[in-house]
DNA sequence: GGGTTCTGTAACCGACCGGTACGGTCCGCT
DNA sequence: AGCGGACCGTACCGGTCGGTTACAGAACCC
């Protein structure tokens, strides 16, 4: 009698499921750190102990949520790999294209895994950990594709894209959808040329 | 009997203006919402009703310490602009090599006014509106240098230095001291190099 | 049919959150 | 001498935070 044993019952998700994904919708909108454990069971119709039953924690919880939001990341960026196979310039340029595009979505509100680290400065937190080893992932790829398209200064192009590339997130969430993400094409464009234009002046560390 | 009434009590400093000092240096470590009232004015030597008579809320303290971070600000732009004047390039160098030298600082913790916006994703917080506005002012003062250049696509120009500029900030949370800001100084210098560079083809358009 | 797995109910915890009513102390002014 | 106001601290408020417990029911598989 205790139980109205659960209306539809079938077809529903698995509690942790419901959960992750009603959290991972609650932390992109408001942020992890704005957003409780009880507003996130009751949005997803689920309690407390299954919550904590299935992450043990609200920081892995968070952490999970990190883990696919990064493979989002990487998914949009081998989608723009492999819409260029073997011509790495047109894949950096696509995959700053996408992230443009994704950043004038009403909604957007740059990119998780930069927005933890914001959040939680403490260098323990699970989530952060999880987020700082993506990004970190992420500026290794990026000085490979670097060096694929023979830059003069790979190392420092890479790091070039990196901070064009954080800072379409952030502006982002300052500058709302007119804001400047737009000139991030063009930017990159420059960088791209300044380090592959033929035999110029050079004469920099041969290392970077 | 009741009032052990302040031990020294002189060439003590007010309260408001105690809390105020111990306030920012805690937000800057931690994150302005990591840190609880009771820790600042116990920090600070002082009682909440001190902050509350003198700042009505955590909120409004919060925008007070985002006007005091964007007096700062300000100081660094015009620091960088009296250091060269009336050469609006060397006048970006300058501002652009004080910030990546603060974030190499041991305790660096990007820019406060980003991370408000971060950590306050609505769009009602008094720190936010306030971090916002100043952000586009720096939007407008960038694009006046921009224009004070000569440059061929002001506006793009600075919307592409600030992308930097908000990468510089978080890459510093994200990778530490050796992080992407290294690369700033030469992405820059590539991006004034492409917009002067004189009679390029051009040919986009002349709003830009 | 019996055990296992998954889930919800309900109550509870200590800590901390932002915020406030009230009373005291000390000062300058008249 | 006396008074008012600026300033400040003591003590307390209700609410919410993340986290935990003991228990009961439903569904599934052998």
């Amino acid at each position: 009698m205790t139980t109205p044993p659960d209306p539809p019952q079938a077809d529903r998700l698995p509690a942790a499921q419901r959960i992750r994904e009603t959290a991972s919708a609650l932390f992109l909108r408001h942020g992890s750190r704005a957003v409780g454990v009880d507003e996130i069971v009751a949005t997803a119709g689920a309690t407390k102990p299954s919550l904590y039953r299935a992450f043990g924690s609200k920081d892995q919880l968070i952490a999970a949520w990190i883990e696919d939001q990064a493979a989002l990341m990487w998914a949009g960026l081998e989608a723009a790999e492999s819409a260029a196979p073997s011509d790495p310039r047109a894949q950096i340029l696509a995959y700053i294209d996408g992230l443009v595009a994704q950043s004038e979505a009403k909604a957007a509100r740059g990119c998780a895994l930069s927005n933890t680290v914001v959040e939680y400065p403490r260098s323990d937190h699970p989530g952060r950990l999880a987020a700082v080893d993506h990004k970190e992932r992420l500026r290794k790829r990026l000085r490979e594709q670097a060096r694929a398209m023979n830059a003069r200064k790979p190392k420092k192009l890479a790091d070039s894209l990196l901070l064009l590339i954080e800072g379409i997130f952030i502006t982002r969430q300052i500058y709302g959808t007119g804001g400047p993400a737009g000139a991030a094409r063009g930017a990159v464009e420059a960088l791209l040329a300044a380090h592959t234009r033929e035999r110029a002046e050079d004469g920099e560390t041969p290392a970077d």
